[in-house]
DNA sequence: CGATTGATCTCGAGA
DNA sequence: TCTCGAGGTCAATCG
């Protein structure tokens, strides 16, 4: 860890931590005055301010300016780096630059002036464990099919057809056929399309009069959709499932006072 | 900035300048071993390990393992978040905790360790300026039609219809109207049902034996996009914008070998 | 390897 | 405030 480091130092000191096969668990930090230029799949330059800056030995670069959720830059994994100083207009650079080729971009991260660089061994063998995926919706409408509509019930879970997997299959009150479509997050165009071949399948296969209802679930419902379902002779259901829990909410607003 | 504090010091350290109106411009920066918790739109755990945690004074917060180009778990910009320190199994832990209310989601990352934990103020006003947009690409087109079609003449451009809004709307030069959709990356499924749906929405407009053609215009095809363009009696051009200088493309591959 | 799909997507424009 | 579409989307899965 060095503070108010000059560029030739930074340089010194990020590539003997970030090179060589022994920095495998190995991240760089960099603070300070920096400037971004990318060119790639588009172009971007980014002016003089601060940022912190992390490199990973994997190949990542995030450039993240003191607001904002994502970073401002960034290279993905896989990235080739290296670490330079520059002469520019009588002032030494430190330089972090990133290339691949597939596709072709590079990422050029310009210091000015250095508060802190810092590197640091992470050893983490865990990787998340999510809950909350499309299966688990489906899981709590088949323990509670009336979230979707009075009287319905389940009868198939992932049933299978030439078109695919079907997620929930069932009959309504009037013992009609469903064929049910969950989607976890906001539904695309191809969901209907794939709810619509479903219903097609089932009616090719059961030739006749047989009436067929299909329903897309999905948290939200943009009106595209709905003209593309109301085209197709399909329904929907808005349903988003919660999992926080209310019990700490109220204690957690109070304290937040 | 501190280098292997305790918990309690931890604490102070970020509540002291992290808290109140000044820390504006102020980001944390902890890295240790920690654990994650996240429950909201989803819920997931992380066991323990080397991270490492940016705070934003914005409320973003962010947790990197030591590979991946994407946080492992975060919070988003105006979540509320508190530092904590927890008795834990005898050992003494410092808490980050994150909440907010729409979407009710929470997160807590709690170390056992610290190795280091800094605060810095970013002087930062500059915004990203990038080329290369879906927008830029129209602009490019509409200044020389060409590119598309001999004898094209735009005229509309984010021309409004029931369905949304056209890329590019003009005529050929056998005065034919052209709907052109733009994408700049590889085109998906739902970009020819909107491009068919702008189609039909104009010749329901103009009804009649108006014929209008429908362009697809994308830096790739594959062939499923061009069946499905084909079935529905639309055209496509292949149009790519490079940035990648080539010029020091070869300078490059050799310092990195 | 490219093609397809999901995401705690993020982010910004428009109603 | 909410909706909706774009993104240097990213990242995982499938053929």
């Amino acid at each position: 860890m060095l503070l108010s480091p000059t560029p030739a130092e930074v340089n010194e000191f990020a590539d003997a931590y970030m090179r060589g096969m022994r920095s495998k668990d190995n991240v760089l930090v960099v603070v300070g005055c920096c400037c971004v230029e990318y060119v790639g799949r588009a172009r971007s330059m980014l002016g003089w301010g601060g940022r912190v800056v992390i490199v990973k030995s994997d190949g990542s670069v995030l450039v993240h300016q003191k607001v904002g959720g994502a970073p401002v830059n960034w290279q993905p994994p896989d990235t080739l780096v290296r670490y330079r100083t520059e002469a520019g207009n009588g002032i030494s650079l430190f330089v972090i630059y990133s290339y691949r080729l597939k596709p072709p971009e590079k990422m050029y991260v310009r210091f000015k002036t250095v508060d802190m660089v810092s590197a640091h061994r992470l050893r983490d063998d865990r990787t998340l464990r999510i809950m909350g995926a499309e299966s688990d919706i489906v899981d709590r409408i088949m323990g509670d099919p009336g979230v979707i509509e009075e009287g319905l019930r389940i009868t198939d879970r992932e049933k299978q057809t030439r078109s695919g997997a079907i997620d929930l299959f069932g009959v309504d009150r009037d013992h009609i056929p469903v064929i049910i479509e969950i989607k976890r997050s906001q539904p695309t165009p191809s969901a209907v399309l794939q709810l619509k071949a479903y219903v097609l399948d089932h009616q090719h296969r059961h030739t006749g009069a047989v009436r067929v209802r299909g329903i897309l679930c999905a948290p939200s419902m943009p009106v595209m959709i709905r003209t593309l379902l109301t085209e197709n002779k399909l329904e929907w259901r808005v349903f988003k499932c919660e999992f926080e829990q209310v019990d700490d909410a109220q204690s957690t607003l109070e304290e937040f006072t």
